[in-house]
DNA sequence: TTGTGGTGT
């Protein structure tokens, strides 16, 4: 580095491209050793095509289970080489799963355009609201883990599938994580179906030893015969990324936003032509920065222009960082998580790590949930500094010491671990798995969180005694992709007569808010005034959807409202799947109770009671849970905030400076005793 | 007395 930078920074080294097998090592037929670390065996592999300095490899016998780390490329090649390998014939499909809905549609979007078919036909993809695909014509299927998850429902062998390659698995979702548990699962009744598992992480040895069923086979002299030998092959291919220079601080940085934009003002006065991205927390962060970087350029002599873009970003605001920057001018991109998989900017060859991302942590003993700040792992941090190596060599300045990085946990902690596990233990359940704490898990939650989500779906009587779904109530509980607090709230609505109101407040409750961001906070409560009533926020927001529904132009309505227009838009369309998929499970029921709204506080209390909180003393605003005795209050932004009624439920809770319940409801205490004697009990 | 890292059915 040139002065300026010097001081700060440790002479950087420069980050080897990832260890991958050479192309030219390989030939037809072949006989080699991938990862010397990882196998204890060789195994006999053909080559079976070779593309674009790209290398795929089949297993030339038994059932194929490839652990590869690979490239770009290797996603629309490795289905459409599978294809011309015969494993598409006979009407069966080729799956292939993505952890987000963009990718599965615009890789689809792709392939069909490679192999110069009409999207939908032999290529084809399906997402939630959004399939484009023909059953027995379609031969290479791209799809979110979530959508081949709920198929298992309904076909737990997934018998329209003859391979199942699950791409992106060291992003460790929920569902590739019970996907994969699944899928071992279920190879051993479906010798023919073969697997792909794709991961980019360094560190493949926890996929590998995952699938070598090898040892399982000696223990298990029962069964020597019929499980078939699975030592998974491993296949690595290179990825075409350039080398990335990190530098590290040589001593801890006390604030990383300051330090990002000094860094930021840094690179742009001294390094060479180039796009600047900087990941930080969340949006205060990148707001505060946007702001400090823009005062900062006005002085410089060369232009310098700051971007955000977070998640909760207007789309077209997300548009203009896509836009590559007007010549002379340097664009600078503050960043979430977002930048780090979910959105890919073209330019960038300047990065700078905050060493910091927000992630979610679940307390199950006093279920609260709480975002925090927190170190990220190396392997985010070399993700992070990758995007710099996509266009040319790049360099990565990080905001902590080499040591701090030494510190880090080797790999992100899987969702699975860190989230509440109620839906995920009921999906489960209704896959047939019984002794959920015995599931082959990739990497199992911890104890307490499983025991918690099994305690509440027993409260909720989605659940017996035994451990076992309940009949019809915990079947269809399981059925509505609705956490089952939401799911218990809306079939007690449709049995009492009130479906409309439960389903309304059932799509609602999937997203994260539908008020508009951004709006001074009068307008606001304003706002939400107009359309509040006494039993609170869930019964409130039948009246705005109420409002939505009723006007011409709708775009307008919600802007003058102060209401987020695309998650109302999201709001209307996940009721009206909610409500399809109540119809199949029971049939059209009567609406018999048209704004009865006591009943349905009366049903959002029957799916959220483990939710209640008692009002301390009268005039006060401290509440008492019920369950854990927690002193919290009700969120400022709340309908109820200065009623405070003497007895609520409420959907969560956030941790800021005070515990507050969020999306509260007035209720009856008598509802509590009689819809869940089991849980509560009148007091003398 | 005022929030939202990122996904998904």
């Amino acid at each position: 580095m040139r002065s300026g930078l010097a001081g700060a920074w440790k002479p950087g080294t420069a980050k080897p491209v990832p260890q991958a097998v050479a192309v030219e090592d390989l030939n037809d037929e072949t006989s080699f050793t991938i990862h010397a670390s990882v196998q204890k065996q060789r195994h006999q592999l053909s080559v079976y095509k070779q593309r674009d300095n790209l290398l795929y490899l089949v297993e030339n016998h038994g059932t194929t289970i490839v652990v590869a780390e690979t490239g770009s490329g290797k996603t629309t090649q490795i289905p459409q080489l599978l294809v011309e390998a015969g494993w598409a014939e006979g009407g069966r499909t080729i799956a292939c799963t993505q952890p987000r809905q963009i990718a599965a549609q615009t890789i689809a979007a792709r392939v069909a355009e490679e192999m110069r078919v009409t999207l939908g036909t032999k290529v084809g993809y399906s997402v939630r609201f959004d399939e484009v695909a023909t059953r027995g014509v379609t031969q290479i299927k791209y799809m979110t883990d979530g959508v081949l998850l709920r198929e298992m429902m309904s076909d737990p062998l997934l018998s329209s599938y003859s391979v199942i390659m699950v791409d992106e698995a060291h992003e460790r979702s929920i569902a590739t994580d019970i996907l994969l548990g699944l899928l071992k699962k279920i190879i051993k009744r479906r010798p023919d179906l073969r697997i792909v598992v794709a991961s980019a992480t360094m560190d493949i040895k926890a996929f590998h030893d995952f699938f070598d069923t090898s040892r399982e086979k000696l223990q298990n002299s029962i069964h020597r015969e019929s499980v078939p030998n699975r030592s998974p092959a491993v296949l690595s291919v290179e990825g075409r990324t350039h080398s990335v220079l990190i530098h590290y601080c040589d001593k801890p940085v006390q604030d990383y936003v300051r330090t990002a934009v000094s860094t930021t003002i840094a690179i742009h006065k001294i390094e060479g032509p180039g796009d600047i991205l900087v990941f930080l927390t969340g949006q205060d962060d990148v707001n505060a920065a946007v702001q400090m970087i823009s005062e900062e350029a006005e002085k410089l002599p060369r232009a310098l222009v700051a971007l955000p873009l977070y998640a909760g970003l207007p789309a077209s605001d997300q548009e203009l960082v896509m836009r590559p920057s007007l010549s002379g001018r340097r664009k600078v991109v503050l960043a979430t998580n977002i930048a780090e998989t979910s959105v890919t900017l073209p330019g960038i060859v300047y990065v700078i790590d905050s060493g910091f991302s927000k992630q979610k942590f679940y307390n199950p003993i006093t279920n609260v949930e709480a975002l925090v700040a927190a170190p990220i792992s190396q392997a985010s941090a070399d993700q992070r500094a990758g995007r710099a190596g996509r266009e040319r060599p790049g360099k990565c300045f990080r905001l902590y010491t080499e040591d701090a990085h030494a510190a880090m946990r080797p790999e992100r902690l899987p969702e699975i671990q860190k989230g509440n596990l109620l839906s995920t233990i009921l999906q489960l359940k209704a896959l047939g798995i019984d002794n959920v704490m015995q599931f082959d898990w990739l990497a199992p939650p911890p104890a307490e969180l499983m025991v918690r989500a099994l305690e509440l779906l027993f409260a909720l009587g989605v659940m017996d005694g035994h451990a076992k779904l309940t009949s019809p109530l915990g079947h269809q509980v399981s059925e509505l992709p609705l956490d089952p607090m939401s799911a218990k709230m809306l079939l007690t609505a449709a049995q009492t007569g009130c479906q409309k109101e439960g389903l309304t407040i059932a799509a609602v409750l999937t997203v994260q808010t539908i008020w508009a961001s951004g709006r001074e906070r009068k307008e606001m409560d304003e706002a939400r005034a107009q359309f509040a009533v006494a039993e609170g926020d869930m019964i409130s927001y039948l009246n705005v959807f109420e409002g939505y529904l009723h006007v011409k132009n709708r775009n307008q309505w919600c802007y003058e409202n102060c209401v987020n227009y695309h998650a109302l838009a999201k709001v209307a369309k996940v009721r009206s799947q909610l409500s399809t998929l109540l119809q199949q499970l029971g049939g059209p029921r009567q609406q018999q109770h048209d704004g009865d709204v006591k009943l349905v506080a009366k049903a959002v209390t029957a799916g959220f009671f483990p939710n209640a909180a008692r009002l301390e003393a009268e005039g006060g605003n401290t509440y008492r849970s019920l369950r854990g005795n927690q002193e919290l209050f009700i969120h400022p932004s709340s309908v109820l905030f200065r009623a405070s009624p003497k007895w609520v439920v409420f959907q969560s809770i956030i941790f800021l400076e005070r515990h507050y319940m969020w999306n509260v409801t007035a209720i009856n205490p008598a509802w509590l005793t009689e819809l869940a004697p089991h849980f509560y009990q009148l007091k003398g």
